[in-house]
DNA sequence: GCCAACGTTGGC
DNA sequence: GCCAACGTTGGC
């Protein structure tokens, strides 16, 4: 098994979204990179951090786990999405997604400052400057570093 | 609101 | 295929 982490605003879904509505389709990936490891990598049962960004704490706060691998992601076609992409081709769709379960809110959110004070979580791409991966692999060691030291 | 970092686009 | 310009991400 594998582990992941995704990032999301919590102003427009939250480890609170996914608590109340159980499990949820993770839409609007659109970078390639985070693309080919949800078509490559990501198997039913991996566990998710949900990771706050852009937001006043920042940082983890909670799990997921993986209950669908990846299929199209159908709001490329949507013409009233903020995820409509006009060049993707309903043959061959270009954006992937999976589906995801609730699982667990921490106590608190484990904030990012706290991350990057974290020696064992030094090469995740998370606590670098300027990294915009919004889905990334998660060693075994730093899971469970981070399960550790949050608040649960 | 600022700005650094990064990905994408498009002219050549 | 190069690379400058541009748009977006995301922490602060």
């Amino acid at each position: 098994m594998a582990y992941w982490l995704f990032k999301t605003e919590p102003d427009e879904f939250s480890i609170d979204t996914l608590r109340v509505k159980g499990s949820s389709c993770w839409e609007g990936v659109r970078n390639y990179q985070a693309r080919n490891m949800i078509r490559d990598q990501m198997k039913l049962g991996d566990l998710v951090l949900i990771y706050h960004s852009s937001c006043k704490t920042i940082g983890v706060a909670g799990i997921a786990r993986i209950t669908k691998e990846a299929y199209p992601d159908h709001f490329q076609f949507d013409i009233n999405s903020d995820y409509y992409d006009p060049k993707s081709d309903p043959d061959n769709p270009r954006w992937l997604m999976v589906d995801i379960e609730y699982v667990e809110k921490f106590k608190r959110v484990l904030p990012l400052s706290i991350l990057k004070g974290m020696p064992e979580l030094e090469n995740m791409p998370l606590v670098k400057r300027g990294n915009r991966l919004s889905v990334m692999p998660v060693a075994e060691s730093e899971w469970s570093a981070i399960l550790t030291r949050v608040a649960r």
